[in-house]
RNA sequence: GGGCGUUUAGCUCAGCUGGUUCAGAGCAUCUGCCUUACAAGCAGAGGGUCGGCGGUUCGAAUCCGUCAACGCCCACCA
C-alpha cells in the first residue's frame, strides 16, 4: 500500500469517528461485566469548547477508552447543565440586543425565548467533544432541565423539605444587583481592591431642653482634649461641638445607619458611651453602642452600624435591636428609604457623598486602603451587596455529617489526597445553602402560597404537582375549599447545582426510579474527573446528595484537574485572549496531537502550562508512528529466509521491553499518572522500538525480511498501537485496521491492552543495555573521527566480554566487521568504558594520540577523585560499623571497579606515551 | 488572620518509607548528518553544590527546625 510520508489526521478522524458511531461501539448496556461508569461534569449548554474542558474531557476519555480494553463495560454519561445565572444572563443581553426588556415580559415570555435560544446553541459543545473523539455513549444525553431531571429535582425539593431540613427565612443574603438574585456565598469571589477608608464625622448630639444644646458629655465632664498618650481618651471637637470620627470604604450607606458602636474596652472612645451621635448629612440621631466585636485597632475604634447592608451589621443590629433601613434597590440604585441621592447608583453615590461630605465640612481625611470586595461568580464586574431578603435554605449539617467521613477514611479517594483538607475544612465550618434564585431559568420552587390577609404571616405548601399542593392546602383550616387558581406559586427558581448535585443519580433516573436496574448497575459510579474550584459547589453536595438518596458514595475516585494556564502561568481568559480555540488546535495538529499536548503538561493535580509547542510534539510523535508504519508495511517477506542472529535476539529483547512498559504503564495508571503512563509508551515506542528494534531487525536496502521476524514485528506493532489507543484514539485505529483486514465493526476499541505477560527478563534487559551503551561508543568514535557509517571498523574487548551473546546485535548495529576478545587492546586504538569493560577501535593512521590521552586523562582525573570519596566512606569507622552490610559491600564493589578502570587507564595511557 | 502546596538542568516536571535505577525524563540548546520509514528526522554531546541557613545521622534532594519567594483555599476586620 502506498502511504504519505506524512500522517494526515483530517482524512483519518472523521471516518473512524463515524465507524464507531455506526457500530455502536460506545453505548452501554448493563451486563454480566464490571461496570466501569463516569458522568461528564456538564458543560453549560449554551457555552463553547475551551482548555479547561478540552483537559478534562480528554482525561475522562482516556481512562474510559482503557477501562473498555480491559474488559469492564464502561459507559461515560454525557450531558449539558442549564445554568441557569450565566443562561439567563446571555438570554438577557441578546434580548436587551433586540429592545427587549426582561421587566416587560411575562414568565412564559421570557422562557419561550430562553428555551429558543438552549435549542440554538444548546449542545454545540457536546458536538465539539466528538472532534476531540470523546467516546461518550450519545444515546444517554441528558440536560439537567430535561424532564426526568427535572422531575427529580422536584421531587427532592420536597422531599427534603418534608424532612425538615428545607426552611425558608430572612436573611442576609449575597445580592448580585445586576442579575438581581440571591447567590450562594459559594459563588461570591473575593478581590483584592485599592480604595478609599472614609472618615467621617459624627458630631455628638446636644440633648434637647432643659440643658439647652449642651451634649450630656459636655455637662458630665471635663476630660482633656487629645489622645497623645498610649490609653489616653480621643475626643474631637471643633467650632461646631464635640465630634466621633468613623472609618468607613462605604459612605454611600451612612443613610441607612441606625447606631454607631464602639468597644467597652475601648479607652480611646469610652468618653462615647451613652451618647448619641448625629449621622453626617442625613442628621438623623442614632445611639452609641457598645459591643466587643469592635476591633479597637481599626481605623478610630468607630464603627458605624448599617444593618441592612452589612452581614455583621446585621448581627450586631439584631443583637441590639436596632432599627434597619434599606436604602438600596433591587438593581443598587438609592431607594426611597435613603431619602438622599434617591434613583442614582450605589457606585456613583459614594462618589457625590464623599464630595458633599467634603463640602459639608464633614469629611476629616480620605486614606488609600486595600479593600476586599466581593464579586458575583457569574457577573465579574458586578460587586455583590449583601442585602436582607426572604430565601430558601438547606441545612447543611446533616449533609456535612453523611459526606465527611467516606472522604477523611478513604472509602472515596481524593486524588491528589491534599484535597481532602479543603474538603474538611468546608464541612467542619458548614454553612446553610442558599438555594433560591430570583431568576426564571431554572426549577421553579414548587411551594405554593395561600391567599392571607394583608399583614398576616404567609402560609405555603410544597407539593411536586398543583394538585397536591390543593389538596394539602385544603386540609389547612380555613382553606378547606380553595382551588388551584388560587394558590401562587413561589417565583424563585433553584440554584443551578441544585439540579447538578443529583446527576450521577438522575442520569440514571433514580430519584424517580429508585432501585432501578440502571442504577444499581452502574452506581456508584468508578470516577469523577473535574476542577479542584468546584470542590464545594459540585463534588461535596454530590456526595451529600449520594449518601441521602442512594445511601452510597457517587463515585469511588476523584481526579481533580489542575487549572490551565498559558506557558507564562496567567490563567487562560477571553479577555487576555491567551486561550487557543480547542478545534482550531485540532485542525492545525489533529486530535491525537492535541490530546497528547495536553497530556504531556498535565501531571495530576499541578496546574498545567499550556503550550502549543506540546501539541506540535504530538503531531510529531504521530508521525514517527505513521513512518514506523510505513517502514514495516513496505517491506517484502519472504518466507524461505531463515531469522538472523541478530533479529531473533532483537525480538526476545523487545519482547521483554513491551511487557516491562505494559506493566510500568499498569501502575501508573492505577495511580492516576497519565502523563508519566504516556511519556512511558511514548519512549517505548520512539526510543526502544523505533531507534532500537527496527533498526536491529531491519533488512538491508532492497532485501526481503524473515517470515517469522516480520509477524513478530507486526504482533509488537498491534500491541503498541493498543497500549497507545487510549491516548490517541484516531490513528491507532487507523494503523490497526492497516496492520492486517479487519471483520466488518471489528475495532481497536474492543480489544484488550492486556496481552503482555506478567513476567519479563530483567537480565536480557540490562544485557541489551549495555550492548547499546557499546554501540554509542563505536558510533561516538565515528563522529569524532567522521568515519562513515558504511565503512565498517573492528572492535576489541579487553579482558572479560560479558555480552558476546549479542554480538550479532553489535555487529550490525555499529558496522562491524568483527568483535575480537584480547588480552590488551593493541597500537593506535581509540577506546571507551562500558562498565568495568575497556573497549577499543583500531584506528590506524586515524589515531590522534594528543586527543587520545586528553580524553583518558580526563577520565583518570575524576575517577581517582570517585576513589578517593569511596575511600573516605571505607576509612570511616563508624561507617564500616554502622552502615547495613548491602552497603558497605557496594562501597567495596566501586572501589574494586574504580581500582581496575583506573588501572587500565593507566596502561592505555603508558601505551600511547 | 488561619490552612494547604510549591521551590531539582534554559523550560515543564519525576524522584514513595534517608545509602548503585541518586542526581533523572521530555522539550529546548550545541555538534555532525538530506543514510533509500520519518529533517515534524537520524547520530552524538553539553548542562543542576536539588531555594537559603541550621540540625539529626556514619551518610540528607529525601527527615526535623527556621527563613525567603511564589501559588491556592478558607475567614465578618469596617
Amino acid at each position: 500500500m502506498e502511504l504519505a510520508s506524512k500522517y494526515n489526521p483530517t482524512d483519518v478522524e472523521g471516518k473512524w469517528y463515524q465507524y464507531w458511531l455506526d457500530n455502536k461501539l460506545f453505548h452501554s448496556e448493563p451486563d454480566g461485566r464490571e461496570p466501569y461508569t463516569v458522568v461528564i461534569p456538564p458543560p453549560n449548554v449554551t457555552g463553547v469548547l475551551h482548555m479547561g474542558h478540552m483537559l478534562n474531557n480528554t482525561i475522562q476519555d482516556i481512562l474510559v477508552r482503557r477501562a473498555r480494553m480491559l474488559g469492564k463495560n464502561a459507559c461515560w454519561v454525557p450531558g449539558t447543565d442549564h445554568a441557569s445565572i450565566a443562561t439567563e444572563a446571555k438570554v438577557v443581553k441578546k434580548l436587551a440586543e433586540q429592545g427587549i426588556k426582561k421587566s416587560d415580559l411575562t414568565r412564559e415570555e421570557f422562557l419561550k425565548h430562553a428555551w429558543e435560544w438552549t435549542d440554538e446553541h444548546g449542545g454545540i459543545i457536546l458536538k465539539q467533544l466528538r472532534k476531540l473523539g470523546a467516546s461518550c455513549d450519545w444515546d444517554r444525553t441528558a440536560f439537567t432541565m430535561d424532564e426526568k431531571r427535572s422531575a427529580s429535582v422536584i421531587k427532592v425539593f420536597v422531599d427534603l423539605y418534608n424532612k425538615g431540613l428545607i426552611y425558608r427565612g430572612l436573611r442576609m443574603v449575597n445580592w448580585d444587583p445586576k442579575a438581581q438574585t440571591a447567590l450562594s456565598n459559594e459563588e461570591v469571589i473575593y478581590k483584592e481592591e485599592k480604595s478609599k477608608l472614609y472618615y467621617l464625622k459624627y458630631y455628638v448630639a446636644p440633648l434637647s431642653s432643659p440643658q439647652g444644646g449642651k451634649t450630656p458629655f459636655e455637662l458630665s465632664e471635663s476630660l482633656p482634649l487629645g489622645g497623645d498618650q498610649e490609653g489616653a481618651p480621643v475626643i474631637h471637637k471643633d467650632e461646631k461641638g464635640y465630634y466621633a470620627v468613623v472609618a468607613t470604604t462605604r459612605p454611600e450607606t451612612i443613610m441607612g445607619d441606625t447606631a454607631m458602636c464602639i468597644n467597652p474596652k475601648d479607652p480611646k472612645n469610652t468618653w462615647l458611651k451613652g451618647q448619641k451621635v448625629i449621622v453626617p448629612l442625613v442628621g438623623r440621631e442614632i445611639p452609641v453602642i457598645e459591643d466587643r466585636y469592635v476591633d479597637i485597632e481599626f481605623g478610630t475604634g468607630c464603627l458605624k452600624v448599617t444593618p441592612a447592608h452589612d452581614t455583621n451589621d446585621y448581627m450586631l443590629g439584631k443583637k441590639h435591636n436596632l432599627e434597619t433601613i434599606d436604602i438600596f434597590n433591587p438593581d443598587g440604585t438609592l431607594s426611597e428609604e435613603a431619602g438622599l441621592y434617591v434613583g442614582k447608583d450605589r457606585m456613583e453615590v459614594r462618589r457625590l457623598i464623599a464630595k458633599d461630605l467634603e463640602a459639608a465640612g464633614l469629611l476629616e481625611k480620605v486614606e488609600d486602603y486595600d479593600n476586599k470586595v466581593g464579586y458575583s461568580e457569574r457577573n465579574a464586574d458586578t460587586a455583590v451587596e449583601p442585602r436582607l431578603c426572604m430565601q430558601w435554605f438547606l441545612r447543611m449539617q446533616h449533609f456535612a455529617d453523611i459526606a465527611l467521613p467516606p472522604v477523611m477514611n478513604d472509602e472515596l479517594k481524593f486524588y491528589p489526597a491534599k484535597y481532602k483538607t479543603t474538603y474538611n475544612n468546608w464541612l467542619e465550618n458548614i454553612q446553610d445553602w442558599c438555594i433560591s434564585r430570583q431568576l426564571w431559568w431554572g426549577h421553579r420552587i414548587p411551594a405554593y402560597f395561600l391567599p392571607t390577609a394583608e399583614g398576616s404571616e404567609e402560609t405555603f405548601v410544597v407539593a411536586e404537582t398543583i394538585e397536591e399542593a390543593v389538596a394539602l392546602a385544603r386540609k389547612i383550616e380555613g382553606y378547606e375549599n380553595i382551588t388551584a387558581a388560587e394558590l401562587r406559586q413561589d417565583e424563585d427558581a433553584l440554584d443551578t447545582w441544585f439540579s447538578s448535585w443529583l446527576w450521577p443519580i438522575s442520569l440514571f433516573d433514580g430519584i424517580n426510579n429508585p432501585d432501578n436496574a440502571e442504577l444499581n448497575y452502574y452506581y456508584p459510579t468508578s470516577d469523577l474527573v473535574t476542577g479542584p474550584d468546584i470542590i464545594f459547589f459540585w463534588v461535596a453536595r454530590m456526595i451529600m446528595a449520594g449518601y441521602e438518596y442512594k445511601g452510597d458514595m457517587p463515585f469511588k475516585n476523584v481526579y481533580f484537574t489542575g487549572i490551565v494556564r498559558d506557558k507564562l502561568g496567567r490563567k487562560m481568559s477571553k479577555s487576555l485572549g491567551n486561550s487557543p480555540d480547542p478545534l482550531d488546535l485540532i485542525a492545525q495538529y489533529g486530535a491525537d496531537g492535541v490530546r497528547m499536548g495536553m497530556m504531556l503538561c498535565a501531571p495530576a493535580g499541578n496546574d498545567i502550562l499550556f503550550d502549543d509547542a506540546l501539541c506540535e510534539q504530538g503531531r510529531n510523535f504521530n508521525n514517527k508512528i505513521w513512518n514506523a508504519f510505513r517502514l514495516v508495511k513496505g517491506w517484502n517477506v519472504d518466507a524461505t529466509i531463515a531469522q538472523p542472529e541478530a533479529a531473533r535476539l532483537g525480538c526476545q529483547w523487545f519482547d521483554a521491553m513491551l511487557t516491562k512498559t505494559a506493566l510500568e504503564v499498569d501502575d501508573l495508571m492505577s495511580k492516576y499518572r497519565l502523563s508519566e503512563a504516556l511519556m512511558a509508551i511514548y519512549r517505548l515506542f520512539w526510543d526502544e522500538f523505533s531507534s532500537w528494534y527496527l533498526e536491529i531487525v531491519k533488512p538491508a536496502y532492497g532485501c526481503a525480511i524473515d517470515k517469522q521476524t516480520y509477524d513478530a514485528t507486526l504482533h509488537y506493532f498491534d500491541a503498541l498501537l493498543r497500549l497507545l489507543h487510549p491516548f490517541m484514539p484516531f490513528i491507532t485505529e487507523e494503523l490497526w485496521q492497516a496492520i492486517e483486514e479487519r471483520k466488518p465493526g471489528e475495532s481497536i476499541m474492543t480489544q484488550s491492552v492486556k496481552i503482555f505477560a506478567d513476567k519479563y527478563d530483567e537480565q536480557l534487559i540490562a544485557d541489551i543495555e549495555t550492548v547499546k551503551s557499546i554501540i554509542s561508543g563505536v558510533r561516538t568514535i565515528r563522529l569524532q573521527k567522521n568515519i562513515a557509517q558504511k565503512e565498517a571498523l573492528s572492535l576489541e574487548v579487553v579482558g572479560n566480554h560479558a555480552v558476546a551473546t549479542y554480538n550479532a546485535i553489535i555487529e550490525k548495529m555499529a558496522n562491524l566487521e568483527a568483535i575480537n576478545v584480547v588480552e590488551a587492546k593493541s597500537e593506535g586504538t581509540s577506546s571507551f568504558m562500558v562498565g568495568t569493560t575497556e573497549y577499543a577501535v583500531p584506528l590506524g593512521s586515524l589515531i590522534d594520540v594528543e586527543a587520545e590521552v586528553a580524553k583518558l586523562q580526563a577520565e583518570l582525573t575524576y575517577l581517582e577523585g570517585f576513589l578517593n570519596s569511596v575511600m573516605k566512606k571505607l576509612s570511616n569507622e563508624r561507617f564500616v560499623s554502622n552502615a547495613p552490610e548491602a552497603v558497605v559491600a557496594a562501597e567495596r564493589k566501586k572501589q574494586a571497579d574504580a581500582e581496575s578502570k583506573i588501572a587500565a587507564i593507566k596502561e592505555s595511557l603508558s601505551k600511547l606515551k
